[in-house]
RNA sequence: GCCUCGGUGGUGUAGCCCGGUCUAGCAUAGGACGCUGUCACCGUUCUGACCCGGGUUCAAAUCCCGGCCGAGGCGCCA
């Protein structure tokens, strides 16, 4: 047999009449000798003389099916040799309770459907064994997100983000979404990717900033969890093209309020997780501490003066360098947030402080050496976004379309954005970020 | 973008420094057979690999050059 391919041709059943009964969990002592049918993926197949046993694997977990040679019918016996690991299939059969099988219960089978089969040799087994290059599971990814551990960490994401929503909405945001095709007006940093709209050149939008600042006009709290782009060249463990940003943005608030909110809102989150996903986290064998508010919150001066303790030198107006940030998670592997930025390195929609303009009203909000998010009190007079908007070497013609708002009562605001997988590496104890993504984008990686 | 490291059966690896017993080892997966309670079953047995191209050499998985692909570090950035 040719060891790429397993061109044996097998016969597939058709669906036909048959919908499930049951998941695979749903099938405990208590529905003995009851008929049911299952559907999911075969995930091992063991023969132990006389008696073989499958493992059923669906979208909640696994049940096992039994099959006695003596007893079987024929047509099931046929079926057997068509099996393969990874196949999926139909099973219809009566439960039985029996202390032997896992969880106290598995399925006789009456009849089995083959609905497709594997036509190559899976890289990697459900049950472990060892792990193949992130590499080779990111070509078939749908099928690496079946092990178990994947599996737990997209539960919690799920988790995460319903529990996001839910603590935000409570607080009165309101759910916006904003262009992700975008003219130009970069706010500088990340580099955009450009595209064509048209006949126009366009971009994909790195940041919601602008237009989440102007949502407040009209509706003073708002968020928006969608992707942004970034066309940086990075190539680390903590960096992706496309990512997931939860953004919030309010009137009539600084940045102190929204640190606050930051707290309560990964006090929920964290809180939710223990609560909903404990058996997740045991799989990911990851302990997750509800945090304590209020969070640190050290200023960058004290952060470098920290450093230079340690001997890290960290000139003052410098962003933390990668070495800085390693030293301060093993000085704080915890959430912490770093205020008061010089004001040349933050964004020119950070509001300067009143009293000193070197340093303005930011914060990045993190866990050990990690950035989770960013923020700040934004600016709102129009005078001055248009000088911070020169000082950074930005035109303020090309933000034109921003400026304008801000002839019509801008309010005092502030926001910050959050990178969801940063946070879930976090949450789950994952060191790569492509672990925590379903289809990761980098610099090297488009496809799938 | 810069730097470093790597590419050996389906998968994970040993071998590479120091070229020749490498007919390429091990584990796992896959095929066949045996086994009536397994649960990463077990036992026997079989199958299956040196990224591509060029060079050096009597001889290349091993050394050199180019290409392709990948991983990590730094920078940028969130």
């Amino acid at each position: 047999m040719s060891s790429k391919t397993l061109m044996v041709m097998k016969k597939i059943d058709e669906l036909g009449d048959w919908r499930r009964t049951h998941y695979s969990v749903e099938i405990t002592p208590r529905l003995e000798n009851k008929r049911v049918t299952v559907f999911g993926w075969l995930a091992s197949m063991r023969e132990q003389g006389g008696i073989v046993f499958l493992i059923l694997n669906d979208k909640d977990g696994m049940v096992q099916v039994t099959i006695h040679k003596d007893r079987a019918p024929n047509s099931i016996l046929e079926k057997l040799k068509n099996l393969n690991e990874h196949s999926s299939i139909g099973v219809r059969g009566i439960v039985k309770s029996i202390k032997k099988a896992p969880r106290g219960a598995e399925i006789i089978p009456e009849e089995i459907r083959i609905l497709s089969t594997t036509q190559r040799q899976p890289p990697f087994s459900l049950f472990g064994g060892k792990m193949p290059s992130i590499d080779k599971r990111l070509d078939i990814r749908v099928i690496d997100l079946r092990r178990p551990k994947a599996q737990s960490i997209f539960k919690i994401r799920h988790t995460v983000l319903k529990a996001i929503r839910d603590f935000l909405i409570s607080k009165g945001y309101v759910e916006v979404s904003t262009p992700k095709i975008i003219a130009t007006a970069t706010e500088g940093g990340a580099a955009l990717f450009p595209l064509l709209y048209y006949d126009k050149e366009a971009f994909l939008a790195q940041s919601p900033q602008l237009y989440k600042e102007q949502l407040v006009i009209p509706f003073e709290k708002v968020f928006e969890i969608g992707p942004i782009f970034r066309a940086e060249e990075s190539r680390t463990l903590r960096h992706l093209s496309e990512v997931i940003s939860i953004d919030v943005e309010e009137a009539f608030v600084s940045y102190e309020d929204t640190m606050k909110l930051i707290e309560q809102m990964i006090h929920h989150v964290t809180k939710t997780i223990n609560d909903k996903c404990s058996e997740e986290m045991e799989l990911l064998k990851h302990k997750l501490i509800i945090p304590k508010a209020p969070f640190k919150r050290l200023t960058y001066d004290y952060i470098i003066k920290m450093l230079e303790k340690e001997d890290v030198i960290v000139n003052w107006g410098e962003d933390l360098s990668t070495q800085a940030l390693k030293i301060l998670g093993e000085m704080l592997p915890e959430f912490y947030f770093i205020t008061d930025w010089p004001t040349a390195i933050k964004p020119f929609y950070i509001k300067p402080k009143d009293g000193n303009q070197d340093i303005c009203e930011s914060f990045d909000f993190m866990h050990g050496s990690i950035e989770l998010a960013s923020g700040g009190s934004r600016v709102s007079s129009k005078r001055l976004l248009m000088k911070r908007l020169k000082e950074q070497g930005l035109k303020p013609k090309l933000f034109e379309y921003h400026l304008r708002i801000f002839d019509y009562g801008m309010p005092p605001h502030a926001g910050f954005g959050l990178g969801l997988e940063r946070l879930m590496m976090v949450l789950t104890g994952q060191e790569n970020i492509r672990e925590v993504t379903m289809f990761p984008r980098d610099q090297f990686r488009l496809a799938p």
